[in-house]
DNA sequence: ACCTGAACACCGTTCAAGT
DNA sequence: ACCTGAACACCGTTCAAGT
């Protein structure tokens, strides 16, 4: 009666959902989004398209589990707090360090927000809003507004790290836009232009806190009420 | 000396960029990004697909141009105001517009934000921020959270295109997902099931809104210092 | 039940050849 | 200078056939 498990002679190597998610979450990290198709895929397992079909149903689906493992590991990673803004700036520096290492992820995740990783994400940063005295009728639009800057966030990540070649100098590279920005047409940019030097020099960790926070504060902030005085 | 155009005898039909852009634009809004194809775009303009390649460099920069069309069509339908918030709002409900009309320009700007359509907006934007008191050390920081959450907001809409199947009800669709909601565990997802009736009734043009004043309040409230008192 | 791998339909892009 | 259209390399997906 004892199972194949149980005798150890269980094969490592055996081919699963969770070990094609895995192999394509090493393709994904090591050259990019392009490089993920199913040639790769099968000659990495050593196997042919046909078995990777059988566990997966096709490539969005691989794209979306790939997702859904980076950002379950991040949110796993979360520090509870008290403090209800605490936490969601917590929230939102561990899905921020996953696309920073990920941005494939952040890719997908713009491009498929009905995905469980997203309702995860809403579901933390939801569950602080009564915390911080959001008022029910409001919680909505504040959990929606936070996602959505979130995920903003993670579109233009995926979109530097298919721009900045892989081993190209990130300062540099902010360093030549700039001067782009400094060189353009002063009557129609001229904000631009005047953001130049802080394009130069900002800190994208940094950026997108101070964003989170601006929020955090405008939902903390008591609502007008246009009706009465 | 008499140049063909000013004989009249000019060809309506001769191929350009603008034409390619054009009438890659109808194929885009008819039946979306994936039906955007070259072959589609040479049977349209009955001709080869060098021609068209002797005028785009490939279809990264035709994708491109179409979405730079449409944002920039959106952004002079922008009434100016003196009022930076409703400056800012107006800006915004433009772009949100455009993306509601045209969703696979959403996709594209939230897939490429270096594009000259991104940095209009952030011009746009930007200008207003000095009017609303914005000291200048923060005005980097507020216009790129305005822009992200509106490239967040890009995406989600460019997936929702492509998740509603074209002549689909919007309210059934809602609808679905609510119920969906509504089914999860109490236990992990208590505040997506609180949402659901808010998910069914909601406006995305007037949630949009929500969320942009959440910004606007925060970046018009005075900075917190943490250093004395 | 799970895997193999050739075959299919389709894609963006190139390029020798035409006008 | 501008256009033609066959050809190329590559893709996701299918499926008859194997174990």
């Amino acid at each position: 009666m004892a199972s194949k498990a149980e005798r150890g002679e269980r094969r490592t190597d055996a081919l699963s959902k969770e070990r094609i998610v895995e192999t394509a979450i090493e393709i994904l990290d090591a050259d990019g989004e392009g490089a993920l198709t199913f040639r790769a895929l099968t000659e990495r397992l050593s196997t042919g398209a046909g078995a990777i079909y059988w566990h997966v149903a096709n490539k969005n689906e691989l794209l979306a589990a790939t997702t859904n493992d980076v950002i379950a590991r991040a949110m796993t990673s979360v520090v509870h707090t008290k403090d209800p803004k605490k936490a969601i700036r917590a929230i939102g520096l561990a899905v921020f360090d996953a696309f920073d290492a990920h941005p494939w992820a952040g890719s997908q995740l713009s491009r498929e927000p009905w995905q469980p990783a997203v309702l995860r994400i809403f579901e933390a940063i939801g569950g602080q809003l009564e915390a911080l005295g959001v008022p029910q009728r409001s919680q909505f639009d504040s959990a929606t507004a936070l996602v959505t800057y979130i995920l903003g966030l993670a579109g233009q990540y995926a979109a530097g790290a298919r721009l900045i070649a892989p081993g190209t100098d990130r300062s540099a590279f902010l360093a030549d836009v700039a001067t782009e920005w400094e060189q353009f047409d002063e009557a129609t940019y001229p904000f631009v232009r005047r953001m130049a030097g802080q394009l130069r020099d900002h800190d994208d960790r940094a950026q997108f806190l101070a964003g989170l926070d601006l929020l955090l504060t405008g939902i903390a902030s008591p609502p007008k009420t246009n009706t009465t005085t």
